[in-house]
DNA sequence: ATTCTTCCCATTGACGCCCATCATATCCCA
DNA sequence: TGGGATATGATGGGCGTCAATGGGAAGAAT
């Protein structure tokens, strides 16, 4: 499967479109379907994106677990406000246009800031999506925690 | 797997182009991509080179963990391994063009204080690239600590 | 009917692909 | 063993293609 990597920043236009990375649609190639899944992050004031599928594969592991754990009141009754319920409640589904362009929901923009540029996170398995500002002091900060953690020792 | 060893200096030309010398281009043939992975080195001003196999084994690998574990909380929420989702952010999957040749994305050469040649410097398993000046500053000083660490006793 | 959305086409600027040249190490043959 | 021929690697540059962006028009929703 291929990866979501680097960074990219595009131009969120009038009609609030944006171009979703072209390395990033070659990896989200291959799914059923010309889009992506979307929802806010809990933990920061971004986007999290999958691909449909990988998003769909998660879905039915889920399942999968209740019914091998016999967890039927998981199954009937749901697991309340669950993480996992909530996020699905939150997620999008988005289409992309004929050129590779997607509309970022209100809310969503909202939520992470996001007015008239757009930053693409490549996190390996799914990418995020950040106001550009936010996600510089995001990645400094995580560049000095990691700095703290690995220190000057080991071999690299 | 082939190994990188020894240090090449390239031009790095008017568009950024810069040959990767044939001897690791050999060492990372078998790959099913003529290509690498970069990303800035956390600990010094240089930039650090995968092949592209290996980076991905270990971005499916983090995914399947994450799965088999049934670690949905993991997956959905994202930020339970820093290090690998700050690397992903910062790796660019660089392609090698008709002639062997790599064009240093310019956050990647900033970094690294790359201008108009380079340092391709063999690590075993993966490579590094350098300024020419800044690593020769950066070699005597670890030969100078790698003789006080072991003395200085040993002819060569 | 008005507004919002989606589809389609145009523009432009960067990048990838291709070919040419040059340097260097190796090989072949005398 | 030496010199020229040759193969391979490094470098330079031109040009076509594609990605990112903008705008218009047709269709859907209220």
């Amino acid at each position: 499967m291929a990866a979501f990597l680097s960074t990219y920043e595009n131009k969120v236009d009038r009609k609030k479109r944006v171009s979703v990375p072209a390395s990033f649609r070659t990896a989200l190639a291959g799914s059923s379907f010309a889009g992506l899944i979307v929802y806010p992050s809990i933990r920061e004031p971004a986007i999290e994106a999958f691909s449909r599928d990988v998003f769909y594969q998660l879905n039915s592991r889920h399942l999968s677990r209740s019914l091998e754990g016999d967890d039927f009141e998981q199954v009937l009754l749901g697991g309340g406000d669950s993480v996992f319920e909530t996020i699905m409640a939150m997620a999008h589904e988005l289409p992309f246009d004929g050129e590779g362009r997607i509309v970022i929901p209100p809310a969503l923009a909202d939520h992470a800031g996001i007015t008239d540029r757009a930053a693409f996170v490549g996190r390996g398995n799914r990418f995020e999506i950040w106001a550009p500002d936010a996600f510089q002091d995001h990645k400094d900060r995580a560049i000095d925690a990691l700095r703290l953690r690995i220190g000057n020792g080991g071999g690299g």
